[in-house]
DNA sequence: AGAATATATGCACTCTTTTGCATATAGGGG
DNA sequence: CCCCTATATGCAAAAGAGTGCATATATTCT
């Protein structure tokens, strides 16, 4: 029915509403993300990431693959990057910190360097 | 700074998280309206209705204007109907429903039949 | 096996939003 | 002026979301 349509599309958009979850989207759609780089990147507990993570993959915007110890998160929604595009621009790079533990930013991959150098 | 900017987007995605607010976006995106039209369309009471419309209204994605006793509104960030495009698909046409006492609805042979009743 | 690290979950508390209802304002017609 | 219609506002109860904390699970290393 129409009006499970709304409800659902609000549903979906609520994913959006949200800071922390929001700064997650955005970061994600620049590449895919480990739990404790979000959590260095948010500047949050782990246990609060871990919840708003979930939040986004009960609703099937985002899915996860493991690699050892670590986490991977990426966007599974293609209209969710759309969206950003539109409302927020062009993607950035991704966020590197000097404190974060995750292996792409330790230097162990050199993620940063890695693809489009655009000098 | 940037966490105000997360904030402050992430408080304009919420007027879209409310199955009512995005029946009236995605109504308005088709066509300006009165409030007794968008209260037909959505089958609730009169003042839910404003109480949606000011909360819009407020945060600056719809303006208003009079025409005597009607108060029509329109969609006033472009930003959300190309959000609504992306998300929705494009724009249908105008819903007119038999019970609606709104002018527009009212036969000024401006308007197609489409037998959405909701309720 | 035990310790350390990375992530997930459950729960309770707090704060905000939602929503119904009564009522206020404003314009138009008799 | 009074009444009818269209819209707006204020308020309080109910529902829901956000958040912190304790703890559980999983994997690697020694």
């Amino acid at each position: 029915m129409k009006r499970d349509f709304y409800h659902q599309t609000a549903q979906w958009f609520h994913l959006f509403s949200h800071p922390a979850r929001l700064r997650i989207l955005d970061e994600l759609r620049r590449d895919d993300a480990c739990v404790c780089h979000l959590q260095a990147v948010l500047g949050r507990p782990q246990a609060y990431v871990s919840q708003q993570l979930r939040v986004l993959r009960e609703a099937g915007v985002i899915e996860s693959y493991k690699d050892g110890l670590f986490v991977y998160y990426w966007l599974a929604d293609r209209r969710v990057a759309e969206v950003l595009l539109n409302v927020l621009g062009p993607a950035g790079e991704r966020t590197v910190l000097a404190g974060c533990p995750c292996p792409r930013c330790r230097g162990d991959g050199d993620c940063i360097l890695t693809g489009d150098q655009t000098g």
